[in-house]
DNA sequence: GTCTATAACGCGATAGAC
DNA sequence: GTCTATCGCGTTATAGAC
């Protein structure tokens, strides 16, 4: 079943706060005090603090393994590939960049998921570089390590959380396209 | 004054757990425990928690600082001095991946110090632009926005603490020349 | 320099009134 | 659904013995 309205709004109260300090600094009653209620009221819609990392985290892990997985399975050129991954994480990251930052830098805090998380993280990257290699075979990247190719464009991407709120003025489709000339150009032959 | 052995082994020990779990989520007892000694103990060689966050955060912004001003004050060109940044951020990373993960992710913990913090981050990330504007200026960059630019290389470099502990049998010179290629063909024309 | 003991406080979570 | 009151435990930090 899909949660509460009362529970999503607890959620992005908390995915705030947790930007700006943290999961393990905010504690039950930052999150109350945000809402104007009572710590003890928030048991009335979430089981515990960690139930609501775990849906921050797994709803947004999922939400990109979903849309790496069309990208994939596209029969778009490599480069367009590339190109439809930047738009992903530009896409999610705008409609969320408070989530992203607990996706980046709590899961670890986890406990039940992390397990299934690590796996999502794995399975994400893994098709990430494969995307990469079939550019190296199709002739189309530059034949260097795929590794570094991955990790250089991944941390870009997965830092705009911190950058996407200090540009607001920016509109999604240009910050993407300009990312693109920036990372791809880096890669293309 | 400088620290003491004894005091440093302290810092170096909760740089460590800093990274695994983030500065809130470490304890005293989690230190004393790492180093073999009671908690109370560590108050013999430090004045509180506080000050081992400080010490990690500050002397890697000012190593960073001072390398920026080296690069900034040397007449290489433009792409010359990007590369001398990007090893810059391979060697301070590869000598301390532990604390790199407090100077991203721990310093809005800072208290007496935050404020000098963010005079450093900000001093260095003009510091680098103005580079980059000097480089489009000079023509040897592509006339994009110099602020993508610098978010694009900025999170790579930052992100280099994650990624430097899984690639432990590579260089640090040959992972630098790998990200100089792959960074700077995406701006030089 | 490390220990035990403890102060002073904040934490997540629960019970039960309304 | 929110409240007050509270439990049980963990937290940083200090005092004083050794």
């Amino acid at each position: 079943m899909s949660p509460s309205p009362r529970k999503l709004e607890i959620i992005s109260v908390a995915s705030t706060l947790f930007k700006e300090k943290g999961y393990s600094a905010v504690t039950m009653r930052d999150i109350a005090k945000a809402m104007g209620i009572k710590a003890a009221s928030l048991y009335n819609h979430i089981k515990n603090k960690e139930e609501i990392l775990t849906f921050i985290i797994i709803s947004l892990a999922e939400e990109f393994i979903e849309g790496l997985d069309k990208v994939k399975d596209s029969k778009a050129t490599c480069e367009e590939k590339l190109k439809q991954i930047i738009s992903l994480h530009v896409d999610i990251t705008s409609r969320n960049t408070n989530g992203m930052a607990s996706l980046n830098n709590d899961w670890m805090h986890l406990k039940d998921q992390l397990d299934h998380y690590l796996v999502l993280r794995v399975e994400y990257e893994n098709t990430f570089r494969d995307i990469i290699k079939e550019g190296i075979n199709n002739n189309e990247i530059k034949n260097l390590n795929p590794d570094i190719m991955l990790f250089s464009i991944l941390s870009t991407l997965r830092s705009l959380y911190i950058w996407i709120p200090q540009k607001e003025d920016m509109e999604p489709a240009l910050l993407a396209s300009n990312l693109s000339e920036i990372l791809l150009k880096g890669i293309n032959k």
